[in-house]
DNA sequence: GAGGATTATGCACACGTTTGCATAAAAAAT
DNA sequence: ATTTTTTATGCAAACGTGTGCATAATCCTC
């Protein structure tokens, strides 16, 4: 009852050739007679002979497979991010071993191990929030196995990196924002651990300062989930001294922004602007449409493993860390003046 | 340079043994003498040996890997259903190779092509808009190779499917519409050719009916798209006889909904009443909140992650298809009465 | 027509495992 | 002391492929 797919063996005794010649036949080894070569490849034609990746594999050690690992699935940036990838990895016929983190370490922990003992040729990695310590991504280098870090690196370990703009990103925003006449302008961040966070600060901080404007601790919050904004923000529209603008880390924190400074009596963009970061699906549907910075996470996503394969199969050379940055743009929308 | 994991092989002739012995050692064969197994499992603890699995894939055929066929991964829904994959097949020890047909007929047939090379055990699909021929299918199952499709079945092929209640959330959605007093309730679905719609808009037209509601024609169109929502839904409107609910196929068509009618100048939910479908992130965030239908993503990818891995596994044994619906439930916000 | 160059094919091994069978050594039974 | 049983190990083959080397067959050349 077992089928079983036909080998290169079977084709050798129906033809009554030697495996090896069957193997070159197909190859288009140079020393095959054009007579056999044809005759294996009808006959492979015929019986729908493919060859067995494991084999294959097996013998070159090298299995075509790149693995990767997200914070989280379900997110309009990461699944952009995997879009990419996957188109990329595809055309250049590499298969995609999925890991996801779901922002715990010991998960994140586990998926390297996963992706090691698989084999794979290559790894893609964005850090999990909670990850504090690093030995697992050392042991992927350890192994010699490629890794490439994209948005959420990895700061102490020497790996190439694709990142967005951050800091051009935020600079761009938080300009925009002084343009339009705002001068109180809050920052909704994350913690400063991750890279994300700080350069965009950073970039926050020097444009405010461009337009001779105070940095305000008060005005500068850790505030990157949708049930911390219902705490934090509340709190800051309380204040005598209110924010008239906050740039916020994703569009899920500036959307429930949006929700909570239109509750509280305040016009958007009128009286408070707010401005989100990925520039995803949502933008579009709050009412009014968000101004958001794009951070182009699908091509963040062909970058990345352009790189990676470009390492794997030895087309990029350079000794130390390669690192990529990927341009991040301002779209305006309705929620800015 | 190059450092070469360490096998059997070596561990043999580090310790004057044969492979076979040490193989046995390692997995605890009662034959092998207390003393040698403890001796081989410490000397492999201590350089880090780790099993290739490639060469254990080639001996018994099975890589214990299983492919996914997503018609688009930058989606809500079908970014849960990987999730819950994801998160079942890790905690089954199996492996995720993914594929992405983003709703194109041709790059859904390379994908089969694909995953059936990668000699994967098992394969979920989900089927592209566009696919209207089957062959490619069919191979999988010629191949013996597991199939479950999950949400967007095909119905021309006889294979296991976990699908979301469908007609049942469109009957309860429909009913409460009904019920707070609507009347006039257009249907904004997909192609009849997939089940999916069709199955939805049975269960609409069951809750009119049960209300002793006509079911006309013209409040019954093809609008799976924000571009075909931009084009459709202000025809409806400007008639004489416009409707006084929505009921859509997906939450990006209500969205978009939702923000052409407010423009027109009625009001949601007094005037009219939205429902979408499949109850994502962007429900919360639209002004005023949007009644949708649970599609429980999540669970519906455990659950056909479950089934194929039973398939493989010989746990499940039924010789017909196994159909397992998932429940849906409606979620009340405020774009209805 | 004998030697050399060329062409086409096969043998054997390798990749890292697992496993049926044989076997050596030790222990037990007669 | 010899046979039988037990215990622990090794040999060899297998999974499906690719490749260095040997070799058989053909052709050319003088």
């Amino acid at each position: 009852m077992e089928k079983r797919p036909i080998t290169l063996k079977d084709i050798a005794k129906a033809l009554d050739l030697s495996t090896s010649t069957v193997s070159r036949a197909m190859r288009g080894h140079p020393a095959i007679s054009e007579e056999t070569r044809k005759l294996v490849q009808q006959y492979a034609e015929e019986h729908k002979y493919k060859p067995n990746t494991l084999a294959l594999s097996l013998r070159t050690n090298k299995n075509n497979t790149i693995g990767v690992i997200v914070p989280e699935i379900v997110h309009f940036f990461f699944s952009s991010v995997l879009a990419g990838i996957q188109d990329e990895a595809e055309s250049e016929n590499y298969h995609l071993l999925m890991c996801n983190s779901n922002e715990m370490y010991e998960r994140e922990v586990k998926s390297v191990q996963t992706l090691l003992d698989a084999r794979v040729c290559g790894i893609l990695a964005s850090m999990s929030k909670n990850t504090l310590e690093y030995r697992h991504f050392q042991n992927i280098i350890d192994d010699d196995v490629h890794l490439v870090f994209f948005d959420r690196i990895c700061p102490g370990i020497n790996a190439d990196k694709v990142v967005a703009d951050d800091y051009r990103g935020a600079f761009t925003a938080v300009d925009y924002l002084a343009e339009t006449g705002c001068s109180r302008i809050a920052f909704l961040g994350s913690d400063s651990h991750l890279p994300i966070s700080n350069n965009r600060r950073m970039g926050y901080e020097d444009a405010l300062r461009k337009h001779k404007l105070p940095v305000e601790k008060k005005w500068i919050k850790v505030c990157d989930t949708t049930a911390l904004a219902q705490q934090v923000i509340p709190e800051m529209l309380d204040e005598e001294n209110r924010p008239d603008a906050f740039f916020c880390i994703n569009d899920e924190v500036a959307a429930y922004c949006l929700q909570i400074v239109k509750a509280s009596g305040f016009r958007v963009p009128e009286d408070i602007s707010i401005c989100g970061f990925t520039n995803g699906y949502i933008t579009e549907v709050t009412d009014p449409a968000l101004t958001s910075v794009d951070q182009h996470g699908y091509e963040m996503g062909r970058e990345a493993a352009r790189l990676l394969i470009n390492r794997i199969e030895g087309v990029e050379t350079k000794k130390g860390v390669v690192s990529r940055l990927i341009k991040t743009d301002l779209v305006i929308r309705q929620s800015t003046r």
